[in-house]
DNA sequence: TACTATTTAATTTTT
DNA sequence: TTAAATAGTA
């Protein structure tokens, strides 16, 4: 076999991580080091030189987008399809382990899959039907602590034994919740981890069955796995397993969802004799904005250790511009953009970046009054649209009457004067009868409900139903063509005022479309409608049409990791937006913004821009700010301020003086302790402006830490 | 039951 | 500021 394709083309350390021998292999790549090549690589080399079976290959990815892209890449390297390997997302693959033994995991065979929102649902009405204060149990917060244990392994019984009656009620929250979903045969991402974790632990012989077959085992973006998945990874490898894993301590940005970056360290301890090899020469960037990204990220403890190089040119400086105000800074970066676009460049190709998406707002009116077409990234994706997820819904139905969940969402949707208090005793009867709402309908339809909403109610089983009977036998498309419009969607939402229905309705008509292009998965063996909704739950659908709109692109920090750009803007550079105050206190969540806007930098290929304003409104009253202590955490020779206005220039790391060092507004002290009518006693840890206008921070003891505008807050000094 | 006024709080979001 | 959630009214 030629190994040309295979090897050509890489450096030394590539070549190196490629070809390893049989052993536990850890790839640090540095931003722009060609990570994906090689794990690309690493799998041809297996299966084009060492005769490896692509049936023997499990290669773990976190996004659709990565998986689909791997594979593409692996069969045109090989020029052989490579069906029989598995590649996929942790979720996926572990959807797919589900499915296949639903018995052995305790599931129903047609369990559904809950995305966030679903579960979000479903937590609120479990509150409610336990009638307690929503406003103290936020069902977000819920949500936060289930899928935070679950994402560390823990089951309600393992959280046990707490004596904080708070923590207690949380636990026992958590409790309800997962009952609920068993007895309903619901599944959250989160659980689906951990289901097939627990899986595997529990079944000897199934876990054999896949250490037998999975001989080779590869992971992405080894740095984001949480504890679960990483557990799930050592318990397949076993004892002297050899996973190849790839990954970047430096990248690391989701904490916050339950990544842990220990485990890049933990891996050498747990796979001994493992052997490390650092990508560190970039493709990407210019030599100064490599310069100014190690600078950066130096500042972080506890790294491996790496220190990008290129062998290209030294670039230009970097620029810094500080805006008057937020406009001033839109204005600026548009001017920048406009320049380079005059210079013949594609607009695609220049991005603006931020810490957080309501910053994106500013910049979208600069950009409409400019005539530069744009593009948003973020937000919403397909099949969490409103109106998607109603039709998904009726589609549930279809599959299953007694999905309380959609019934709850579409009864009334389009509103067909099935109101508050219809739902009230159909959800008092299935409570007190443990029964569906469905079964509750259907009877309370036979003595209890009369008039108006009875009858609505018996219309609209009776549509359900013949939805259901009718479309049956028909392709997978027309059903969901039939169910759009005979639901009264299509209609109800085409009401919607101008550009906004329109938008809906073709939504719903590509519904369809995805429909009819769907090609379900041929290991899960499960009906086309059944597959189709997974499918739906499993991946959002991606944000990004239109590429051949050449378009400015705008997207937070988080969601421009893995992209580059030859112009990047890193924006809104100030103390308290980025970092981000909520960050600012512990080092951990410092190192992680550093991360963040590490990331950030390394997006640029040629030119790197970072701005701030020096006076922001935010949350619809001004604020000031210093620049980001990141900005002076760059190497002065690389970076280059930029001050068209006439103004005497002073360094930019230099505490501004006259601005607001805080006039500590009235009688409150940090330290100070307060009274506040909903959240109870607290300390004040921190505050920013003056007189009404000034925002305190104050932990509370039961309500934790908060933001409060002096003003509105009421506060009682004690 | 459906629309309108008021209140509330405000990172990041791979699945 | 503004979006969303809730409370209040026709």
């Amino acid at each position: 076999m030629d190994v040309t394709p295979i090897l050509g083309n890489l450096n030394d350390a590539q070549r190196e991580a490629v070809t390893a021998p049989s052993m536990p292999v850890l790839v640090l790549a540095g931003a722009g080091s060609g990570k994906t090549r090689v794990l690309t690589h690493r799998i041809a080399w297996l299966v084009g030189v060492e005769d490896v079976s692509y049936h023997s290959i499990l290669a773990v990815t976190f996004t659709n987008k990565a998986a689909a892209e791997m594979r593409g890449r692996i069969e045109s390297l090989l020029e052989t399809p490579a069906s029989s390997m598995w590649v996929g997302t942790f979720h996926g693959l572990a959807h797919r382990l589900l499915r296949r033994h639903w018995q052995e995991a305790g599931l129903p065979q047609s369990f559904q899959i809950l995305d966030a929102d679903d579960q979000l649902r479903v937590i609120r009405r479990l509150i409610r039907e336990m009638e307690l204060d929503e406003s103290r149990w936020v069902p977000k917060d819920v949500r936060g602590f289930i899928n935070r244990n679950k994402d560390d392994g823990l089951r309600p019984a393992d959280l046990e034994g707490e004596d904080d009656p708070t923590q207690r009620q949380y636990v026992h929250l958590y409790d309800v919740y997962q009952r609920h979903c068993d007895a309903n045969g619901l599944v959250d991402f989160a659980e689906l981890l951990l289901r097939a974790y627990e899986l595997w632990r529990d079944n000897e012989d199934l876990l054999n069955h896949y250490r037998q077959r999975f001989r080779y085992v590869l992971v992405d973006e080894f740095q984001d796995t949480n504890v679960i998945q990483y557990r799930w990874l050592r318990l397949l490898a076993g004892r002297g397993g050899q996973p190849f894993v790839v990954g970047d301590d430096d990248q690391s940005i989701y904490r916050w969802r339950g990544a842990r970056i220990e485990h890049l360290h933990h891996y050498q301890k747990d796979f001994p004799d493992t052997k490390l090899v650092r990508l560190e020469q970039n493709y990407r960037s210019t030599a100064s904005i490599l310069g100014a990204a190690n600078a950066l990220i130096a500042n972080n403890t506890s790294r491996l250790g790496k220190n990008l190089w290129t062998d290209g040119e030294d670039g230009e400086a970097i620029r810094i511009y500080a805006g008057f105000n937020e406009r001033d800074e839109a204005q600026f970066v548009i001017g920048k953009i406009r320049d380079w676009s005059e210079q013949g460049n594609a607009r695609q190709e220049a991005a603006i970046l931020y810490r957080s998406n309501a910053q994106s707002r500013v910049f979208e009116e600069a950009l409409i009054n400019a005539a530069i077409p744009y593009r948003v990234y973020g937000g919403l994706r397909f099949f969490e649209r409103a109106e998607i997820k109603d039709a998904l819904a009726y589609l549930r139905l279809l599959v299953n009457r007694d999905d309380d969940n959609s019934f709850e969402r579409v009864v009334n949707q389009p509103t067909r004067g099935i109101g508050a208090r219809t739902m009230e005793l159909l959800r008092e009867y299935a409570q007190a009868n443990t029964t569906s709402l469905w079964k509750s309908a259907g009877a309370l339809i036979e003595n209890g409900i009369r008039g108006r909403a009875g009858k609505s109610l018996f219309e609209f089983m009776r549509m359900i139903e013949e939805m259901d009977h009718q479309t049956r036998d028909l392709e997978l498309f027309e059903r969901v063509d039939i169910v759009i419009n005979r639901s009264g969607l299509v209609a109800h939402y085409g009401k919607d005022p101008g550009e906004k229905g329109q938008a809906r309705v073709e939504n719903l008509e590509e519904l369809v479309s995805a429909a009819r292009g769907f090609m379900p998965d041929e290991q899960l063996e499960l009906p086309p409608l059944d597959a189709f909704l997974a499918h739906a739950a499993l991946e959002s659908g991606d944000d990004q049409g239109d590429p051949w709109d050449d378009c400015v692109q705008l997207m937070t920090l988080h969601s421009a990791k893995g992209l580059e750009f030859p112009l990047v803007f890193l924006t809104g550079m100030e103390d308290g937006l980025f970092p981000h105050r909520l960050s600012t206190g512990d080092s951990k969540a410092l190192e992680e913004e550093r991360r963040l806007c590490y990331v950030g930098i390394t997006r640029a290929m040629s030119q790197l821009y970072l701005t701030y304003a020096e006076q922001r409104r935010l949350h619809g009253m001004d604020s000031y700010g210093m620049p980001s202590r990141f900005i002076s955490e760059l190497p002065q020779e690389l970076v280059e301020e930029v001050r068209p206005r006439v103004q005497v220039s002073r360094p930019v790391y230099r505490p501004r003086r006259g601005l607001p060092e805080a006039e500590s507004p009235a009688g409150m002290r940090l330290g100070q302790r307060v009274r506040h009518g909903k959240f109870g006693d607290g300390v004040v840890l921190n505050y920013e402006g003056e007189g009404a206008h000034a925002r305190l921070q104050v932990n509370f003891e039961q309500a934790g830490t908060k933001w409060l505008v002096m003003a509105y807050a009421n506060l009682e000094v004690l």
